[in-house]
DNA sequence: GTCTATAATTCGATAGAC
DNA sequence: GTCTATCGAATTATAGAC
């Protein structure tokens, strides 16, 4: 990608996509306003327009997430689960896309696909390389989402009290034995 | 409640308040209009107003989640944890309040806020009755609702592919474990 | 109680001057 | 590339006739 000789109207874009991320992950897509996204970059809207064509496209910008799976093959394999916690709850400390897509996707059928998307190319693949039977990877990554999604949820869209005051080595302590499980468990009842 | 002579309108209340979970579990806060309310219920936009006032009111009457929680000290201590995912489970297989809110959650701080009154209410006291120090009843509590409300997101709202088709057993008997530990266990490291 | 008509906003998107 | 002006549609909410 970044093709070419480097526009000048690259900053404006940049200024763009990264108003349209808070704005999207603090409000959700319908919300989120272009002429709000416009005034945040301090640009007008009419340009928002012109290069992203409408707000679809520019929210397939915005949520273009990449989750920066680390290698689980490397380190000690009973401490898969906590390595895979901690990684997320790093990732999201202070990282907005996942929360646009997060908050977005509850409401927006296109930014649902979109996470559909982004847990089969990326999730799925790595807990392939862990799991027990790679045939099972669909769905124990699954099962790994809905924890971790329902994690974030709690504590960075609907903040709910106990759980956003909770220090975030804590938070990964208790999640993860229960991804250890989830990965590696030749058996639910364990 | 039900106070005193029924009114002659109650059945339009009850059709619009049906038609309005309806809408708002499908569509979230903002997408759901009163006027598709109103043509679900057969019945003028008008009367909508007229009965709730105002949009807000209207979800928060549709948005009134009863858990219908179950005594989990009646039973074997070490299936809670099995016991409530069981529960939740059934209790959302065909009920669409809790969709509602969980959708409208992500977008709307009143639901949000109303999310956070049904878990101090209703879910902290019940878990307050089964693990072993009843001041951790509401970080424990926070737990078993980030797996319980990702899991519904995944199925319900998000509709992630192995997660939806997975039979709800299946679904049991991978979280049934987690919540045990969620529940019971003296330290996260189990 | 029920409905028509409409007020008052707000949004996404477009046309066109400079 | 940038901005002004505006269109057309959709929304919540209200006023008032019957």
């Amino acid at each position: 990608m970044t093709h070419g000789k480097p526009r000048r109207s690259d900053a404006t874009r940049a200024a763009i996509l990264a108003a349209a991320r808070e704005r999207f992950a603090a409000e959700g897509y319908e919300r989120a306003t272009i002429r709000a996204i416009a005034a945040d970059a301090g640009i007008d809207p009419t340009m928002v327009m012109r290069y992203y064509g409408n707000k679809e496209r520019l929210f397939a910008a915005a949520a273009d997430v990449d989750l920066r799976l680390p290698d689980l093959t490397a380190g000690p394999p009973d401490q898969v689960g906590t390595r895979l916690a901690r990684h997320f709850l790093a990732r999201w400390e202070h990282d907005e896309p996942m929360a646009a897509l997060l908050r977005a996707g509850a409401t927006n059928e296109a930014a649902a696909q979109r996470m559909h998307g982004i847990l089969a190319t990326q999730l799925v693949p790595v807990v392939a390389t862990v799991c027990p039977d790679p045939s099972q990877a669909p769905t124990r990554a699954a099962l790994v989402a809905s924890q971790v999604l329902g994690a974030a949820l709690c504590r960075y869209v609907l903040r709910l009290s106990p759980f956003t005051e909770m220090p975030a080595e804590d938070v990964t302590a208790w999640l993860g034995p229960t991804l250890q499980r989830y990965l590696t468990a030749l058996d639910p009842m364990v």
